[in-house]
RNA sequence: CGGGGUGUAGCUCAGCCCGGUUAGAGCGCUUGCCUUGGGCGCAAGAGGCCGGAGGUUCGAAUCCUCUCACCCCGACCA
């Protein structure tokens, strides 16, 4: 392509509204525009992108037997209230005209497609899959493209007949991903999940380390441990026994509101002390108790709890419920639900509200003093805590979350009726699962990963081009000829490669233009090298310049490129 | 959905408190000249319903009310 005549909107200002690295330089490098909130035009540097990135995940998709559909992402709403999910917050959206909605993910559409061909054992099994444009009625779409309200997902699918064969399929698809993303050139790791509203029995996320990450994880550099946030759990020691007494004793603590004032005016150990939060769930009070200032982790309290949405009581609810405010609630006298977090389990001497203001309880022994407490792991861990497998200290990351897959089970061929017959003709239920992939958070954080203060450094597998000919100045009769030619030969070769030449732009501006597009290698045509019959060759990720003959330039780009 | 912020030229922003000629700058764009190894220089231009509606006023980008959009923090996130 020559730049003359490519629609490549590069910008030098950084745009007001993009706050993260990937971001800024997708706008600058002209890679799309932003039509409304989480709703991006992608342009042809993206495009190009995009499409490597795709033809790695069909390669690799292929390679473990799936197959590409292209399914409607116009679906009838009640496809999806059969399901059970056309009312999940922010999921759908839908259109106004008709009873259809935007298709969000294709695990109904599959299933109606499966109820009605998978008949027989020997049906099974079956890979499907999809590369296609997805919509979500985001709340609050973000980051760019990390979070949008339209994105594009490689979708699949598998149909098994056993739990076992849904393993290897699993298996299968775990595999595909780490080869499609270490092709990518991504750095990345993959952790245990929280299954959420998918439903199943468990999940992996495949997840890019970034400051700028919407997810957090827990992991463990010493034995390779990795969680999201949602599961994470630590080897943090239980609370345990302490200064036992015979039964609880009222203690005086006018004015103590917080935990860290408690353990400075009792001077105790955070690890004496029980905090109590009050959630509602339904309309039914549920009182959480963790150690000292553990942090409640509403997801795992989410697991913990069963179905049902639930959230923090209001100050009011709190005084009604227990007589008393934040800050003097405690499990003794509480009417209603008590789930302990597991560092309480067996623990005694322990300090905690008395539902009365200003005072609290000690020499708590849960076990003795609170009927029927459930101990679940409802904390979140801190930086730095013991590796619950190694002991090394675990470390707090934020990340980007590029792929996820689940073990589906039954929900959906349960819901939409897919079932074939055996080889002893009963009819069995068919096990899913499902794998995704976001295509446009492979770029994201391959840019997230790699760039510097000049702008993106393209890993070569993700490159709209591969090689970027900068004709330092077109009024030149022999540089001309020479980017022309080293541009021909670098398409014999095969390399794809972009061509600078604007007769009205200054060398400056178009160095600064190939180091904004980041092609893995620049090719530099100036009358500097051209005195010498040679051309220089500028390696973006190093900086590394290597002169060489124009006549030898193609074949050298092409070694450098298949190099990296 | 709660909290905060911003809407003025294609982009980045000033002007707004404290109302008063014809609304500004830089970048980008057009034309001419110049320059050709790091967003080059000179000159002349084009480009705006000051997000929208209503109000106050002799007079509104500026004050008031409503509304829409976008961004950020939080909630949420198959």
């Amino acid at each position: 392509m020559r730049v003359s005549k490519a629609f490549l909107p590069t910008v030098k200002e950084i745009p007001a509204d993009a706050t993260i690295p990937s971001h800024q330089l997708m706008l600058r490098a002209g890679m799309m525009r932003q039509l409304t909130a989480g709703v991006y035009a992608y342009l042809p540097m993206m495009y190009k992108a995009m499409m490597k990135a795709m033809q790695i995940i069909r390669e690799e998709m292929n390679a473990i037997g799936g197959q590409e559909f292209h399914l409607p992402a116009l679906n009838p709403e009640s496809l999806w209230v059969q399901t059970g999910r056309r009312n999940i917050p922010n999921f759908i959206l839908s259109i106004k005209e008709r009873d259809l909605v935007l298709a969000p993910t294709h695990e109904e559409v599959i299933g109606w497609i499966a109820s009605m061909h998978i008949q027989s054992y020997k049906d099974l099994p079956q890979t499907w899959y999809q590369i296609q444009t997805k919509f979500r009625n985001e709340p609050r779409p973000r980051s760019g493209v990390l979070r949008g309200r339209q994105f594009t997902m490689k979708d699949s699918y598998s149909l098994d007949r056993t739990w076992e064969d849904l393993d290897k399929s699993y298996d299968a698809h775990a595999e595909a991903y780490r080869n499609i993303f270490t092709r990518c050139g991504l750095k990345f790791f993959v952790v245990g999940a929280s299954s959420g509203a998918m439903g199943g029995t468990g999940s992996q996320e495949f997840m890019v380390e970034a400051e700028h990450g919407e997810d957090t994880v827990g992991m463990c550099d010493g034995c390779g441990y990795a969680a999201n946030m949602e599961i994470a759990t630590s080897g943090i020691s239980p609370a345990g026994k302490g200064n036992d007494k015979p039964k609880p004793v009222e203690i005086q603590t006018p004015g103590v509101k917080t935990i860290d004032d408690l353990a400075a005016f009792l001077k105790v150990p955070h690890e004496r002390l029980a905090k109590s939060r009050v959630y509602i769930q339904g309309k039914k009070p549920v009182l959480v108790l963790t150690v000292g200032n553990d942090q409640v982790n509403e997801s795992k309290l989410g697991a913990a709890l069963g179905n049902g949405e639930f959230h923090a009581a209001d100050p009011e609810t709190l005084l009604r419920l227990t007589g008393a405010d934040a800050g003097s609630i405690g499990p003794i006298g509480f009417n209603g639900r008590i789930i302990a977090d597991k560092r309480l389990e067996g623990a005694s001497g322990l300090i905690s509200g008395a539902n009365k203001n200003d005072y609290h309880l000690g020499g708590i022994d849960l076990l003795r003093d609170v009927q029927g407490v459930e101990y679940k792991d409802v904390r979140t861990i801190e930086n730095g805590e013991p590796c619950a497998t190694c002991g090394k200290p675990l470390r707090i990351a934020n990340a980007i979350e590029l792929g996820h897959i689940f073990k589906l089970g039954t929900k959906y061929s349960d819901a939409l009726n897919i079932r074939y017959l055996d080889e002893n003709g009963q009819s069995q239920v068919v096990i899913m699962g499902s794998y995704g992939i976001g295509v446009e958070r492979i770029i994201a954080c391959a840019l997230e990963q790699s760039h510097d203060a000049n702008g993106i450094i393209w890993p070569a597998a993700l490159a709209p081009y591969d090689a970027h000919v900068v004709a330092v100045n077109m009024n030149n009769k022999e540089i001309v000829l020479a980017a022309n030619q080293v541009y021909n030969a670098l398409k014999a070769a095969g390399v794809v490669a972009l061509l600078d030449d604007r007769a009205t732009v200054s060398p400056g501006f178009k160095f600064k233009d190939a180091d904004l597009l980041g092609m893995p290698i620049q090719v530099i045509v100036g009358e500097k090298g051209l005195k010498n019959g040679q051309l220089e060759l500028k390696i973006r990720r190093t900086g590394e310049r290597i002169m060489v003959p124009v006549s030898e330039a193609a074949s050298k780009v092409k070694e450098l490129v298949s190099a990296l």
